[in-house]
DNA sequence: CATGAATGAGATTTCATTCAT
DNA sequence: CATGAATGAAATCTCATTCAT
């Protein structure tokens, strides 16, 4: 039987949730900047004296969330690479995992980007450490299943860190789409599209 | 009688310039938020009120950094695209083009970026309405090439939307890295790199 | 039938004493303000809640500690006054004692201090009025041995309350030389020193 | 004709002494933990980010404030035990200057007091190095007097460091008196007081 | 026009105190 | 009684913007 925890530790951690949950959608909507710790406190319907009796500060709430989101996305993205199946195969659910993992967890979607692609040009002052740590876990993962696809002559003979490069590059610009103008085409085209576009050729040599 | 500027305009545009190149350092480096105007000032060696005299505001300010940016790049990006020569050369001169241009303005490749890759998750709340406009001038004119391409049987039939789509994710991805991480590769090597995944395949079908 | 405290009652005045010793430590390491109950409450292994079971406020807490260093040693200096000998033994038995309870309890001596010297300028917002009340006990019996030893022709004729001045103004500097930077002499020397400069001239007259 | 201070420099200068003004009668009578910035601000007739603009922060204020008073005072202090004539007359000059400087700046004395006597045990968090480091000028110099008077065989062979602090606890004593209850005596009275207890005997020996 | 001191709204953070369990 | 989560007033500090000189 596992430990209990205690009813005030559910009701903490539920409270917890129940911030996190609405930082997610005001940071992920008005960026971390324009969102004031108020703002937050006001939606969740608590006090501020309240997050920072549950966050150390405005940082650790941010980094709370972005480590939340991406520890969630990368448990996903990394089981569908270790699933069975030759390497295409793995790789080709990666990306639709991703598509359809994304599309359905916009806000997530918007912080993970902020942190994995933006990181760099708009500092979000380092906030991202650990995060980015994980985040290059999935790298590796992928580097790793083209580097064997390479071994096994299924795959062309390119650096496999660029191919990761590559694939990360064609699949966000794909995703990001999805999630900003949704309307444009469903989840699974855009899917098809990026393993089109990445497996196959799109110069038609010589034909 | 074309009016020759006075000199009192003509400093006033030397002026611009130069906080705008002040403008453009401090913001690519620690970001619009945690740019304060007296810091441009400071650098700039001007004071704050001239600042205001000649920018609305700090939003004009950035906007008028992000328009001379996307300019610039998009001006010679879209002069590539109507060089002679095939579309699939066009094309792998336009990714060419990128990957040196970007790599020889880092800081604004870091604004463009922010404008028209993360526009939308960091939303500097719609100071790019004009930029975005011109950006969509570049992404019409590859639109055309890759259409272009098509009927000419040069380029598989994808909907070359999404074929735009994927050349932008793809080669964004590769520049972002090469200015991110200069020591990773050397720009040609990224260039071509872009072009064999786009319009090579990686998977070695059948063969 | 004198009234035999409960257990609970017991047990209630337990804790007090412990939560005073927390505040004690506290407040005179790091000042009044700059203690939150929250401190005081998890040193002393107590909820919050708790601290205000005990006492009225942070003030009343406060006063409760000063209160209690006042009495201690105001009991053990007026003890000192009244044993028997003359008017000069017993103040030198005086200036000995202060010497040595100051040393022995140097965080009490601290708020003691703060209390009765600082009084005033560094204004504690008049926690104080009982304290300093007990406190002028000390004083009126050290004014009452200078009008006897007068009386007696056993010391010079000044006004007893400039010699009380005195005699405090010169062992408090010695005493808190003493807690302050206890290395540089033991208690007794000081004390010694003490009498020595208000007893004895300074001033080589005549010689 | 020394370098003129532009206008701006002048009104910058005057508009920082008059925040001076305003904080030492604030920090004195109410202590600098209860003194908030908006109220400086506000009986300054100027902004809070003009105190801003002027001073790092509250607590560089507070230096600024106590580093003026103790140089001021330090100065006059020390002027005087150069003057010339005996140890003993200097020290009985230094004595009467203490006590009308003191008397004529009250709530600077009182911020000399909490810097200098009090400091220690209620940690006004370390503001005070280099404050300290100019009070113990004062010290070295009437430790040199001292000496220079045991050599001369005017005062008698103590140890003129516990010279030095009976002789500032004395004065001290008496002068905080005369601040606090200014009631009690005319400044002269305290000065020939301490004078009195410290260079003549108090004791009847003998008589 | 240029200047930069002054402004004050607004953001973050702390902490004494309360009160439901 | 004990607990400690919740509260929210209040304090510190920042910075875009204005305007008198």
């Amino acid at each position: 039987m596992a430990a209990q925890p205690t009813r005030r530790e559910r009701e903490r951690q539920q409270h917890r949730r129940e911030i996190l949950a609405v930082a997610l959608d005001l940071f992920s909507r008005k960026g971390f900047e324009k969102t004031a710790m108020a703002d937050i406190a006001e939606q969740a319907e608590f006090a501020v004296g309240t997050l920072y009796k549950l966050f150390e500060d405005k940082n650790a709430l941010y980094r709370a969330l972005i480590l939340d989101a991406v520890e969630r996305f990368t448990q996903a993205l990394t089981a569908v690479l270790t699933t069975p199946g030759s390497e295409l195969e793995r790789l080709a659910r990666y990306i639709e995992t991703k598509a359809t993992l994304f599309a359905q967890n916009i806000p997530t979607a918007r912080l993970y980007f902020a942190q994995t692609t933006g990181a760099g040009f708009l500092p979000t002052a380092g906030l991202d450490q650990e995060a980015r740590a994980i985040y290059e876990k999935v790298l590796s993962m992928l580097e790793a299943v083209f580097r064997s696809g390479i071994r096994k002559k299924l795959i062309a003979n390119i650096d496999p860190k660029m191919l990761v490069l590559g694939l990360e590059g064609l699949s966000n610009a794909f995703v990001f789409e999805l999630i900003e103008r949704p309307d444009d085409l469903p989840a699974e085209t855009m899917a098809d599209l990026s393993k089109t576009i990445f497996f196959e050729r799109i110069h038609l040599k010589g034909n």
